[in-house]
DNA sequence: CCCTGATTCGC
DNA sequence: GCGAATCAGG
């Protein structure tokens, strides 16, 4: 008996954690990362509803969701007629991450159920941590590495990310993001 | 570009 | 009840 997996099945256990994890003020997709693999954030957005929960610190409703209003009309699978190649493997198809270390989106966190909740991230920014080791002097840096600085410039615990940079620019992939994303926006 | 949560709806 | 798809805002 190869007990398969067990993608759903909220267990006590789970929603307990679901709910501490968002009222901790995690968002959904950190939360499905911590919760397990099978679990995306979509699942955990849904559960939260489901609960009644949602609205951890939010005092103010800055955001009322404009209703979808006309959007009656039907979307999504459905597809009565397409019969020949199915996409079937819609359980694993999130590509494009061989392994990410750091702690971000759904695109990333991998845990097991041993670690659960002890490495915690910091509130406030999500740095990445360098090991001293990784950390790079202004005269260490070269093509490759990442230009991302750290710390007081006019501090000794100045130093740069280090990590390969990508070719579309000096920093590497978590720090070109951050660079980038939100900087930019209202560009849609 | 990526992220966030909200909502709907087929299962 | 569940979650993928979709939407809408940032």
């Amino acid at each position: 008996m190869v007990s398969g997996a067990q993608p759903a099945g909220w267990t006590d256990e789970r929603v307990e954690t679901l709910k501490k994890l968002w009222m901790e003020g995690l968002s959904a997709s950190q939360i499905a990362g911590q919760l397990g693999e099978g679990v995306t954030r979509n699942a955990v957005i849904g559960k939260v509803h489901r609960l009644k929960l949602s609205a951890r610190a939010k005092p103010t409703n800055s955001t009322p969701r404009a209703r979808p209003a006309a959007r009656t009309a039907p979307r999504r699978v459905a597809s009565p007629s397409v019969g020949a190649s199915n996409m079937g493997s819609a359980s694993k198809m999130r590509s494009s991450m061989p392994q990410r270390p750091q702690t971000m989106g759904a695109t990333a966190l991998a845990h097991n159920p041993e670690m659960e909740q002890q490495l915690y991230v910091a509130p406030a920014v999500q740095e990445l941590f360098i090991p001293e080791d990784k950390r790079l002097n202004l005269l260490q840096l070269s093509e490759s590495t990442c230009k991302w600085p750290i710390g007081d410039p006019l501090h000794k615990d100045f130093y740069f990310c280090g990590q390969h940079s990508l070719e579309s620019g000096p920093y590497c992939e978590f720090h070109s993001k951050r660079a980038y994303h939100q900087v930019d926006k209202k560009r849609r």
